[in-house]
DNA sequence: TGCTTTTGTCAAAGCGCTTTGGAACGGCGT
DNA sequence: ACGCCGTTCCAAAGCGCTTTGACAAAAGCA
């Protein structure tokens, strides 16, 4: 069934019919009405094919994967990425997903640009100083990138979650119980959101006259076994942190299984803070020592920037804003005063 | 630059210049080169959209995401998705991927047969009886199953490895250690692999007058804290088992933390046998007791089908056929001969 | 030489949709 | 009665490619 013998169907021209279904204003409501109830009925289906020549949209956003051999598929771009789908399924979209090595991200983007099955861009992942960044303005294709990049002009399109914020009220929280010896378990230390958790835990640290010794941090991949690691050697040190903030709910698996194997009490001898991207089998609330979180869904995050990509390519718009979501500090039980010793030695 | 312009450029009719780039033989070599020198030059790019109206195709395979508000994105989808990508953009094909409830499997993959935006169908996380397959096959549209279904007339295309011999192997090879107590750490029951998995190690266990009891087998999510927690029940009971197979290596990661706290050494105590699905960052090889494995790649699973589904799809040609690739088993130190007080109590 | 094949090329007809530029129609004011 | 609008619809022109059917030119064959 196509749009020639639907209109035959109604006796009515290809033209109204199309009309009809795109909901132009000059289309009278009870011959779109018929249309309707004749789409219904017959079932039919606009040719994708023949809508994106007509119109030029390919319907689609791009994206690239990251991927090398030796690189591991991780859940959080998969969370995200459910986030994407959902909402993409809603409007019809669908994604063309390149896999490209982490090194060659600009020219994968660069392909995909010019591969011309796609509309619209999306990228994350951001570093400090993206080259990305650059090479997107110049394509006058829409984008949005899912975080920022620190030393960019913030002129593009983003949305991201206010790393900063976070770890800043999160080790603010920790000062106020009394810790003074933090250690942070981050991502891999060129991304963005690293740095600026990094930045919040600095800057609240300096407001106490406190800063963070270089062993007392963690640069690795979010998985939890680096997690433990990590952990296995904060708790070596000669005057452990009992202050530890955490950038993924998977590092913190892996670190809390560590205080567990030190025989230390998890909200007693170490308070931990994560950041919870709300992953659905690794709730906060569900370890056995529930943790204290700063809180932002992966997958909403995906949802929203599906949303506006979506929105932007449709109408054509103006290119989507800047959009910055603050984080939930949600307190559990993995945070308490920090412990008497501490307390004794500790202070400025 | 479209091809009429580039024609006109070359003083030759679009039909030519576009038989020239598509290979087909009547044309002059001598003109083909002329034409293929003034693409590079000039850049063109054939319009996507154009080319799937004009061909009906749509140079793209579909394929369902299972996810849920509680479903986790798991690693296994992402290494096998990071397969069939590389290999999909090689032809400049693109996956729609469309992200359902597993529980609407079936709908959501009719709905993207009949979106018209995919040439070809792929599903996994195939069950006994699986409802999907009656419904492909009444959908003229070439697909393509990773997996299989028991139960099922077997009249369909797939790849799948030969799960059932990958664990009859794997328990043999305990056998002849001497080991008689089994016990299986296996995926979620309903799913097919899961099931010939069970089967290998029962058929071997048989073949010596042995039986797996009910209270040795776990069937989960293959996460490591499932892993852990079904491990610790194993090495709870009265006889505890010495002999494990692991369906994944996220669950034997699990699995070997239990055995560990339980101050029980891998390879002596318990032997353990994974499957090995090659995911980058868990390799048997790096765990602190180099695992034993049945091994066979994810990754290059997905690149097989993607090639065998990108091969149908561009000569139209006979639907894929069924391939089963063995897996290889390969010793490391987690295996060892059983214990002597196994061997005292144990043998037929 | 005259005939049929083969080779290399072309003009034109789609593919199924959107969109432009009218046209028909009835109601309105004058 | 006339012209003028606003509404509702239509015919036809693309969008950029592939493919069919035809046709010269070159080649093969008797």
């Amino acid at each position: 069934m196509n749009l020639k013998q639907l209109s035959e169907l109604l006796g009515l021209s290809q033209t109204t019919v199309s009309r009809a279904l795109n909901g132009y204003p000059e289309v009278n409501e009870a011959t779109r009405e018929r249309v309707l109830q004749a789409v219904k009925e017959t079932g039919y289906r606009p040719n994708k094919a023949a809508q994106r020549l007509a119109t030029g949209k390919a319907g689609s956003i791009g994206l690239v994967m990251p991927t090398a051999p030796d690189h591991y598929s991780d859940v959080h771009f998969g969370e995200f990425l459910t986030g994407l789908g959902e909402e993409a399924v809603r409007h019809d979209f669908h994604f063309v997903i390149m896999p490209a090595d982490p090194n060659d991200e600009v020219g994968a983007l660069r392909r995909l640009a010019i591969s011309g099955n796609v509309d619209a861009l999306f990228v994350a992942y951001m570093r400090a100083h993206d080259p990305r960044l650059p090479m997107l303005k110049s394509l006058s294709m829409p984008f949005l990138v899912h975080g920022r990049s620190i030393g960019s002009e913030p002129d593009y399109p983003y949305l991201d979650i206010d790393n900063e914020a976070a770890f800043y009220d999160a080790a603010r929280l920790l000062l106020q119980l009394g810790h003074t010896r933090f250690a942070l378990l981050n991502g891999p230390g060129h991304l963005d959101f690293a740095i600026r958790r990094k930045n919040g835990l600095v800057a609240a640290l300096a407001e106490r006259g406190l800063s963070l010794p270089e062993d007392c941090m963690s640069h690795t991949s979010m998985t939890d076994e680096l997690g433990q690691s990590a952990m296995e050697r904060f708790l070596q040190m000669p005057e452990r942190p009992t202050a530890i903030l955490c950038s993924s709910t998977v590092l913190a698996l892996g670190a809390i299984r560590a205080v567990n194997q030190a025989g230390l009490k998890l909200g007693e001898d170490i308070s931990l803070i994560a950041h919870d991207d709300v992953l659905p089998h690794l709730k906060p609330e569900n370890f056995s020592v529930p943790l204290t979180t700063t809180r932002s869904s992966l997958r909403a995050a995906g949802v929203r920037i599906a949303q506006r990509l979506i929105g932007t390519v449709k109408q054509d718009g103006p290119f989507p804003e800047q959009e910055l979501w603050k984080t939930e500090l949600i307190v559990r039980a993995s945070t308490g005063p920090a412990p008497r010793q501490d307390q004794n030695l500790g202070g400025v």
